[in-house]
DNA sequence: AGAGGTACCTGGCAGC
DNA sequence: TGCTGCCAGGTACCTC
């Protein structure tokens, strides 16, 4: 589910309610995400103090002193917000307590998702030390997105996915920010020019930015720390949309796959 | 280095 | 009603 508009909104909503709150008690009732979580996650954070709620790519990262709780949703994670823990339901996993009496709740059908300490002492985390820039930053623009596609075969869409060029984009958000940059998903990295790129990233921030406004997309799981859906699936111009008429040219919008994903376009506006 | 496929896991849905 | 197969927002890991 998450992509980075989704773990933004949960960030955001977070955030208020635990930063600067001492950790009060981890409740584990089932470690086995992702990787298995760590036996001594509650006594490394039991009386520490969250710092603050960053995000890097699409992990949420709690930081207290100089250590790291990270915190990846996976397909199916959310985390919320509780004033008050109530009954564990189904896929719920992990309680975070906090001095002010908030739980933050883990829920997690698939497990996919993943909470791991990172100790100062270890340095960067392995799964954070590839990761490309971020979509936001002024290192992600037309220079650098030619630069380093231009020994890329690939159709643009995979290379638009890949964490090691770009983070944050999955696959709702790729296939519409293609659209939005009138680009064909299935054309090669190397064969998009640079005045086709630099509107992609234009593309890719516009389209992360609308999704964030709109509390992100909700198709199944996902909810915001509040338990609230997103809105910004009303907007799609392709995904899901096979055989719905483009809503710009009209022309009925075609489905394939590319790398065993879903791919979602118009043959007239994306070339 | 780059590209492609597989695996992890649960649930919802279409089709029979 | 129930079974089977397919699909789903991510990404590490394997082989070629």
């Amino acid at each position: 589910m998450p992509e980075l508009p989704e773990v933004e909104t949960t960030r955001r909503g977070i955030a208020p309610h635990v930063e600067r709150q001492k950790v009060t008690a981890v409740r584990v009732y089932d470690r086995r995400l992702r990787w298995p979580v760590p036996r001594d996650l509650s006594r490394r954070l039991v009386g520490r103090v969250v710092d603050r709620v960053d995000r890097r790519s699409k992990y949420l990262l709690f930081r207290l002193g100089r250590d790291t709780l990270i915190v990846h949703f996976g397909m199916t994670g959310s985390l919320r917000v509780y004033g008050t823990a109530p009954a564990r339901r189904t896929h719920d996993h992990i309680d975070l307590e906090f001095g002010n009496g908030v739980v933050l709740r883990y829920h997690d059908p698939r497990r996919f998702g993943a909470m791991l300490w990172s100790p100062a002492a270890a340095g960067e985390h392995p799964l954070l030390a590839a990761l490309g820039p971020e979509p936001f930053s002024v290192g992600f623009d037309a220079a650098y997105l030619f630069a380093s596609t231009r020994t890329r075969r690939a159709a643009i869409k995979i290379a638009l996915m890949d964490n090691r060029l770009v983070v944050g984009a999955g696959n709702i958000y790729a296939n519409e920010a293609l659209f939005r940059a009138g680009i064909r998903p299935t054309r090669a990295a190397n064969r998009v020019s640079r005045e086709r790129l630099a509107r992609l990233v234009a593309a890719v921030r516009q389209t992360l930015a609308a999704a964030i406004a709109k509390g992100g997309s909700t198709l199944r799981d996902y909810v915001d720390s509040d338990g609230a859906p997103g809105y910004f699936q009303l907007e799609y111009n392709v995904y899901g949309r096979e055989g719905e008429p483009c809503r710009v040219c009209g022309d009925p919008i075609r489905a394939i796959r590319q790398a065993g994903r879903a791919t979602y376009y118009c043959g007239r506006c994306q070339t």
